[in-house]
RNA sequence: GGGCGGUUGGCUCAGUGGUAGAGCGCCUCGUUCACACCGAGGAGGUCACUGGUUCGAAUCCAGUACUGCCCACCA
């Protein structure tokens, strides 16, 4: 039998499965599409993926991420539209170089002994390796990536595209190159970029300095410092020209301590007369406010320090000496020499190698910029006209931020991973060529010794320009005339500048004449970050990263990505709960359990029944039928709003009750007897139930794909309409379907039910006994509820279902609704205290809501201004409550 | 120093002006044939604090406290 499933849910076997089957039928590949073919009618949605953290393994953050994503693409697709989504590509990721270098420390090597072309084998290896590894955890996670897309594209396509974006910029004076104060992280020997320090508070120590003025030994002038070992490099001492303890000694001279060498006193406006001893000390090489002011007073650019922060020829005695090394032998020399003249706590933040931690020391050195400011300034009127919008919106406020701050960006990095600069040094005249290919000989000189500039672009430069070079720019190709701009950027906050920004910048400028416009996507969706259980960002190198690959085995795939949804409120953060994840198992196990259930029905329906042929149109008519449709519809319209605004933890939670709440905890219950009724009833009874699961199974499909796409298929025994649910389409709001007076009804039906159970279980009613019940209610529920009396009495528990002529007010042990009056008839006396207790709280709540209400609507203002429906539900709910108050204390009267 | 968030039942979190919800945990009861990864019932919160706006505030505004994050070249 083809319906028959196995008895347990086993989603390590039905996942694998699914997942090599998406594949295998490309599932989930597009072709761009011919002009004027049915699939370029389509309307069209496509995403930009992320380039993956080729670090070994996707940690939970982006799983969340690709989960997010997953769920929207599987969500347009059903919905009918041409989804395409752009794998991102790693071009030339910094991580994985510092990996590599990891190990070849580890192995007593390193990559200046090993040689630039050996070098990149290796990383190239790595990245191949952790690579597949990547593609085989994101087949695990369902996550539909377009397989046919090259992951991994630092390729010369690429290459090409970036040497042209170069020279482009280049040409258009929108790259520079320049000595300037860069951020050096002395044990990866490379320039960095402001973004890629991360700065951390810490308390050190201001050192006071006092430096002799020459000729003059009984003045001095106290400067404070936090890096004495810099001033090795000084050049002249700063005072605010303003300062009136400093005019005096204004155009003398001092004599650097330890060294003996004579410096100017300038004056300036960066002595801050307010901080420390109002002077400073000026070391243009190695501080970028000296560097400034250096520019302003033509002074020397001393460097004391070499590329390992080691001290340098130019540091005399000191030579030789690390940095901190350095710092407190000068201390202790200044000490004994008794120039130091105190130091006190202070209060500031270090910058750190973001990669590794290093203390990042500003070193002077000729590096390759991108002048910002135009770039920037038509990358925030983007956003600011709406042509890119922002989910959660304040990102767009953080976004505004940045672009006003923002710097000129150094681009050149002292590494061998990553795409050369296209510029050639002549040996001979030192001309600099900037050219697409090696020049032949130097236009300026006609000498033909060049060489290739040794840095390689910071990899955030090839990554910003992904948008267009993926569809093969600078050809002009079909992909990119369709796919471009792309409507969805999925990401994380962290890369909003790293990426985002930069991708905006390099997209508008770039695809400045695209017919459909230049942003490279429309709108942003940025994702919630995962955190571990004690909030702390997960990150590789605290280690507290949760294995996607195992959660996903211990839960299912499923019930994680489940998880995920359902955390995913925009803007919040997720600590990762494993008991969440435990829960959405429990509900799959439910999913297929109802599945079974199904199946199990449909066996007994015997010949001639079947799930998916529909309906006769008399059950459609049907009490219970009509409601779980009516619901269904709703739900359905609710999911689609929330994912559209990306709320994908009420999309989640919506459907989560419908499935559980509503669908088994009632529905199903509900249809029991028929099922194993007359053959006709069971039938009719079937067909409906596989109707209504087949439309649950497609709501659930983009947050819950593996199980079902199993169910899904083995409700059509093999022969379902397509090769997979996600090419079904997706259940929308149906207003035909709506039906309020079947969802007021079931709820009149449901509360009774729900009141003799719990009369049965305060009155201590053994399980095993049926009781009666008896209910006084108004002609119209009465109807009802003895048209209804076989559900009533099956779900309550009831033995028969009694109507009563009058009140039932003077009843011990009477539950009382606006709609009927209900209590069981039991001669075990109710637990009097405990009735009386439960009464009384009733009734204080009643109380309070009453005097509450009374006092609104008492109150001309209220009845004025607010909307007419609230109103009105007031008075009603005074009319109920007032009955209810009543009857409570009748009750309260009678137990005495 | 600047900017952005968070503070809701024991825990993890929803809830963007109409009088508080979920999951887990807890308590009571129940294994008659979909499911103990279950079913039925229940307890548990003056929504951090103060003030303001409003007929009405968990929700909007201001301030306070605690807390997290991002950005920042003040020695």
């Amino acid at each position: 039998m083809p319906h028959e499933i196995p008895k347990t849910y086993d989603p390590g076997a039905i996942e694998p499965r699914w997942a090599e089957y998406w594949i295998q039928e490309k599932l989930f590949s597009v072709k761009t599409p011919e002009p004027g073919s049915q699939e370029a009618a389509k309307p069209m949605f496509s995403l930009l993926l992320p380039p993956p953290n080729v670090t070994g393994r996707l940690h939970m953050g982006h799983m969340l991420n690709q989960t997010e994503m997953d769920i929207i693409i599987r969500w347009h697709r059903m919905r009918g539209f041409l989804t395409l989504w752009v794998p991102g590509t790693d071009h030339a990721g910094i991580a994985t170089q510092m990996m590599v270098e990891r190990q070849l420390t580890e192995q007593g090597t390193s990559r200046q002994k090993l040689g630039r072309e050996a070098f990149i084998e290796r990383v190239w290896e790595w990245k191949k390796h952790y690579g597949g590894a990547i593609q085989a955890q994101m087949k695990r996670l369902g996550v539909s990536v377009d397989w046919d897309r090259e992951y991994f594209t630092m390729d010369e396509g690429l290459s090409r595209a970036v040497r042209e974006v170069f020279v482009r910029l280049y040409e258009q004076g929108l790259i520079y190159r320049g000595k300037y104060i860069v951020n050096w992280c002395p044990r990866c020997m490379t320039a960095i970029s402001d973004l890629e320090v991360a700065h951390e508070e810490y308390t050190g120590k201001l050192y006071l300095i006092r430096y002799p003025v020459a000729g003059d030994p009984t003045q001095s002038i106290t400067i404070a410092t936090t890096r004495p070992e810099t001033m090795l490099g000084d050049v002249a001492v700063a005072v605010n020209p303003k300062d009136p303890r400093y005019t005096h000694l204004h155009g003398k001279k001092l004599v650097l301590p330890l060294i003996g060498r004579e410096i100017p006193i300038v004056t300036d406006d960066l002595a801050d007369p307010e901080f420390g001893t109002g002077a400073v000390k000026v070391t243009p090489a190695h501080d970028p406010n000296d560097f400034e002011l250096g520019l302003r007073h033509n002074l020397e650019q001393l460097v004391v320090m070499d590329e390992q922060a080691r001290m340098n020829e130019n540091a005399g005695p000191y030579a030789g000496l690390d940095r901190y090394q350095a710092r407190e032998r000068i201390l202790k020399d200044l000490e004994e020499r008794g120039f130091l003249v105190g130091t006190k706590d202070h209060h500031y933040s270090i910058g750190k190698c973001d990669r590794c931690k290093t203390v990042v020391e500003p070193r002077l050195s000729t590096q390759w910029f991108i002048k910002i400011a135009t770039l920037a300034q038509r990358a925030t009127e983007a956003v600011e006209k709406g042509e890119i919008t922002f989910t959660p919106e304040n990102y767009s406020k953080t976004y505004f931020e940045w672009m006003r701050n923002i710097h000129d960006w150094c681009i050149s990095r002292q590494l061998w991973w990553g795409h050369r600069i296209p510029a050639w040094h002549c040996q001979g005249c030192k001309e600099i060529l900037v050219a697409r290919s090696a020049p032949a000989a130097c236009p300026k000189c006609g000498g033909s010794k060049l060489e290739q500039d040794q840095d390689v672009l910071d990899t955030w430069f090839s990554s910003g320009l992904l948008p267009f070079t993926v569809f093969g720019w600078p050809e002009k190709t079909r992909d990119q005339e369709v796919f471009y701009p792309t409507s969805l950027l999925i990401t994380g906050f962290d890369i909003l500048f790293f990426w985002v920004a930069r991708m905006i910048m390099t997209g508008c400028h770039f695809m400045a004449d695209h017919p459909q416009g230049n942003v490279p996507f429309k709108a942003v969706y940025i994702h919630t970050l995962v955190r571990d259980a004690e909030r702390q960002k997960m990150s590789k190198t605290k280690g507290n990263v949760i294995d996607p690959i195992e959660i996903t085995e211990r839960y299912g795939t499923d019930a994680v990505r489940f998880t995920l949804a359902s955390m995913a409120s925009p803007g919040t953060d997720i600590a990762f709960s494993e008991s969440r994840t435990e829960g959405y198992r429990a509900f799959a196990n439910k999913i297929w359990n109802a599945a079974r259930f199904m199946f199990m029905n449909l066996e007994r329906a015997g010949e001639g029944a079947c799930l998916t042929q529909g309906a006769p149109p008399a059950e459609a008519r049907r009490l219970e039928n009509r409601w779980i449709m009516s619901r269904f519809s709703r739900v359905a319209g609710e999911v689609n709003a929330n994912l559209a605004s990306y709320r994908f933890h009420e999309a989640a939670n919506s459907v989560y009750d419908f499935f559980w709440g509503e669908f088994c905890d009632w529905y199903l219950e509900i249809i029991k007897p028929r099922l194993s009724g007359t053959k006709e009833e069971a039938h009719a009874a079937v067909a409906f139930l596989g109707d209504t699961f087949e439309g649950a199974l497609r709501l659930l499909s983009p947050f819950m794909p593996f199980i079902t796409e199993e169910l899904w298929h083995a409700m059509y025994e093999g022969k379902a309409p397509q090769k997979s649910i996600a090419l079904a389409s997706f259940p929308a709001l149906e207003q035909h379907r709506l039906d309020s007076q079947a969802e007021e009804e079931m709820a009149i039906l449901q509360e009774l039910i729900v009141h003799v159970r719990n009369l049965r279980a305060e009155s201590k009613v053994e399980p095993k006994l049926k009781v009666p019940a008896r209910v006084f209610a108004d002609q119209d529920v009465r109807k009802l509820l003895d048209e209804n009396r076989g559900m009533i009495e099956r779900l309550a528990n009831v033995e028969k279902l009694e109507f009563a002529e009058a009140s039932l007010a003077q009843v011990a042990g009477v539950r009382t609704t606006p709609k009927f009056e209900v209590c069981i008839v039991y001669e075990q006396k109710v637990d009097a205290a405990a009735e009386r207790e439960r009464l009384t709280k009733e009734k204080t709540k009643l109380e309070g809501e009453m005097a509450n209400a009374q006092r609104q609507l008492g109150n001309q203002q209220f009845l004025a201004k607010a909307p007419a429906n609230v109103v009105e539900g007031l008075r009603k709910r005074v009319a109920e409550v007032e009955i209810l108050l009543e009857k409570a204390h009748i009750a309260l009267q009678k137990l005495g």
